[in-house]
DNA sequence: GTCCTAAATTTTTTT
DNA sequence: AATTTAGGAC
């Protein structure tokens, strides 16, 4: 079917007033429109990407196209579902019924269905990073590898990159991937998902890779789904990596009504195993594709898309587009250079107040940084000046130990054999069980092939377990089995309450007199009030490992918001501050040793989001001198400065206009040497990208400084750790 | 097995 | 600087 004919057989869409679609610019309809087959949407910053997608749900509802339950949504954050659902029920009603949601909850969704297919029961778990790590580092100890020189960290990071491209265990074939950590990583692998799989567990990746499996061995199920699924859509395109490429492909193979909406200039996770390339591929494998650029931007002043087209056209490669605004006027960027981050704090914390008195709220401010540790200065300001603030994304209340803790025990609770549940919680607190104990329960699990619980509960019975070791297992194993029992009449916040005070977990955390137990035991408390929220104790437990963010716990809403560049993407604010544009902190040092060109090329894209999430105001700050593990380091303007054009631009009055002194390094650590009476003449030349000779490694620059320890970039050798004292200068 | 101290490590970005 | 890990004493 092609629009024509749909235009006809639903008349209102054009000879009648459509209050849907007449709210549309001429692209955005043409969007909405084009129902039928694969469609791809080139979407610029803030040209109305999530209204097209929310008005093409609720226009395919209402010309009944398709019901809800035959429409899936995939989004990349939970927080862009929820807001897509929002709107479409406000447009058309009947969200609530849609597939909706990001690619691992739905995953989840589906693997939950067919958990039997791939060996796995409906109740299996979802790991997190944590529990990753820690399993990795046991198959290591079991496989004999040495966790000194290749750190279980590393292992994560092959095995998340295989499953990114869809590789499981067979498929990594390739003479480089058989090579990855001396040939160990695939061994690790292998290990790593058969335990896995006696765990009844699963990781992130595998919530995609598990889906591409069972759609590629069951073809009736791939039928199932790819028959029910009469339109497609998918959000942020640009950012789906292989294994979900090829698992949207298959889905759309019956129907191939696929809408992709995306923009390649905002492309930045690539580190996640995300691939531009997708949207260039969308084009060959779909070859009779409409592609749609959406170039009107409604969103920011035309100093500050100036600004963002300018810096991103440094990049090659892209697809192209030029956004253009029907916003007429609008103030000039503002560059403030300041000394070191207080005062960067300071600063905006003043201009936050000026425009609180011009009468704009704190909700339509947000602080964007390029790594987590930059909010602390913020936070630590807005302290004192009492402004509200909120970080997004920063320390997530299900990682902290406490909440992991209590989360563990209902783990336990509601499925006994899960042994990553048992481990963590069964010493703490302390019931005298050590690594002996553990290591018999481990051998006497995998002899009889069943959950640690079940070993203990063996073990128990047979008498093997005596003493007072016995006594503390007996009551824990007691403890669970009437917790369990106690689900059936209470609700889950009581039953939470109970596991807390009768375990002796609360009792811990109030005998311990720090400082951060209180804090401690409020997130408990927490905990058994959010859990009231749930229907059972199991769907608590999916939104606990697929749900990252917090909900918003006070009714102040009038908060500035400090997160990430990479968080806010998707969001926008009237004004926006990007503090912290140094070279070395951004563009990252690491982009650009790791990646080169690529990764600078992500830095700036990056910057290009950033710059585009400000409507109204737009304010970069860099300082001369930054603090990076309690060690002083002087920093020159980050280069994305000079890329934006001097007319969209004003240097605010005050700081060193742009020229750092040179003797800046260490300044802070001098003066404190001064004072305490013991100051030395220091090497004043081993900074940051000195030039200098290595007996041993050859010629060099220094990368990094942290007291005598210098990171230098050889240029034969890499990338080493020495001591100042075995460099001489070049 | 537990507790204490020393040493290593951290901070790029996250579903 | 702050937090996690390793090693050793008890």
């Amino acid at each position: 079917m092609n629009i024509s004919q749909e235009v006809s057989s639903a008349p209102h869409s054009q000879s009648m007033p459509n209050p849907l679609l007449d709210a549309l610019n001429p692209e955005q309809r043409q969007a909405v429109e084009a129902t039928q087959g694969p469609v791809l949407v080139l979407a610029g910053a803030g040209t109305g990407k999530t209204r097209v997608l929310t008005t093409r749900i609720a226009h395919i509802l209402t010309s009944k196209l398709a019901w809800p339950g035959e429409i899936l949504a995939v989004t990349f954050t939970n927080k862009a579902a929820r807001e897509m659902a929002e709107r479409v029920n406000q447009l058309s009603g009947g969200a609530q019924s849609l597939w909706m949601g990001t690619f691992h909850s739905i995953g989840a969704r589906i693997i939950r269905r067919h958990a039997e297919k791939l060996g796995l029961t409906s109740s299996f778990t979802i790991l997190d990073a944590d529990d990753q790590i820690r399993l990795l580092k046991t198959l290591m100890g079991e496989l004999h590898i040495d966790d000194k020189s290749m750190p279980p960290k590393l292992f994560s990071a092959i095995i998340q990159s295989w499953k990114d491209q869809g590789l499981t265990p067979v498929k990594v074939t390739s003479p480089q991937d058989l090579q990855q950590a001396g040939g160990q990583a695939i061994r690790v692998y292998r290990a790593y998902q058969e335990r896995l799989k006696a765990l009844n567990a699963v990781d992130f990746g595998d919530l995609i890779l598990h889906m591409l499996t069972l759609f590629t061995v069951h073809q009736e199920v791939l039928e199932e789904y790819a028959k029910r699924f009469k339109y497609i859509l998918v959000d942020e395109y640009q950012d789906t990596n292989v294994a979900q490429y090829l698992w949207l492909r298959l889905l759309a193979s019956y129907h191939k009504n696929l809408c992709c909406v995306g923009d390649d200039d905002q492309s930045i996770y690539s580190w996640r195993g995300a691939e531009v390339g997708n949207i260039l591929r969308f084009e060959r494998d779909f070859p009779d594709a409409k592609v749609i650029r959406l170039e009107c931007n409604y969103r920011s002043t035309p100093h500050i898309l100036a600004a963002a087209g300018a810096l991103i056209a440094n990049n090659r490669g892209r697809l192209g587009k030029t956004l253009w605004t029907p916003i007429k006027e609008g103030d000039r960027l503002r560059l403030k250079s300041v000394w070191d981050e207080g005062e960067e704090a300071r600063f905006v914390g003043e201009e936050v107040e000026d425009l609180q008195r011009a009468k704009i709220n704190l909700k339509d401010m947000a602080i964007l940084v390029r790594a987590g540790f930059q909010t602390r200065a913020f936070e630590e300001r807005f302290l004192t000046m009492g402004i509200p603030y909120r970080v997004i994304g920063g320390l997530r209340f299900y990682e902290r130990a406490e909440i992991r803790d209590a989360v563990a025990y209902l783990r336990i609770i509601a499925s006994p054999d899960d042994s990553l549940a048992f481990e963590r919680i069964i010493n703490t607190p302390k019931r005298g069980i050590g690594q002996a104990t553990m290591q018999q329960l481990h051998t006497t699990a995998r002899s009889l092939n069943t959950s640690l619980y079940n070993a203990t509960v063996h073990l128990l019975k047979s008498g093997e377990i005596k003493g007072k070791l016995a006594s503390a297992l007996n009551l824990f194993i007691g403890n669970c089995q009437r917790w369990r029992k106690q689900l059936e009449s209470l609700t889950l916040s009581e039953v939470v309450d109970l596991v807390l005070e009768e375990s002796g977990y609360r009792q811990m955390w109030q005998q311990e007199k720090t400082p951060e137990a209180a804090g401690r035991l409020e997130n408990l408390k927490e905990l058994s009030r959010a859990i009231g929220e749930f229907e059972n104790i199991n769907a608590f437990l999916e939104h606990v490992s697929l749900v990252t963010e917090a909900a918003d716990a006070n009714g102040n809403t009038d908060m500035i918001s400090l997160m990430t560049l990479h968080a806010a993407k998707g969001l926008e604010f009237d004004v926006i501050f990007l503090p912290g544009w140094e070279e070395g902190l951004f563009p990252h040092q690491r982009a650009l040793d790791e990646s080169g060109n690529k990764g600078l090329e992500e830095e700036r894209r990056l910057a290009y989001v950033g710059i585009t999430r400000a409507r109204r105001r737009l304010y970069i700050s860099h300082a001369a001198n930054r603090r990076i593990y309690n060690q002083w380091q002087s920093s020159i303007p980050s280069r994305f400065i000079s890329e934006i054009p001097k007319d969209n631009i004003e240097q605010l009055p005050g700081g060193l206009a742009g020229t750092p002194r040179p003797s800046a390094r260490n300044w802070k650590d001098e003066v404190a040497a001064i004072l305490s009476g013991s100051h030395k003449r220091e090497e004043p030349t081993l900074s940051r990208g000195t030039r200098i000779f290595h007996q041993k490694f050859g010629y060099g620059r220094i990368a990094a400084v942290s007291g005598d320890h210098l990171d230098i970039e050889f240029e034969k050798a890499g990338f080493k750790k020495v001591l100042a004292d075995f460099v001489t200068l070049a």
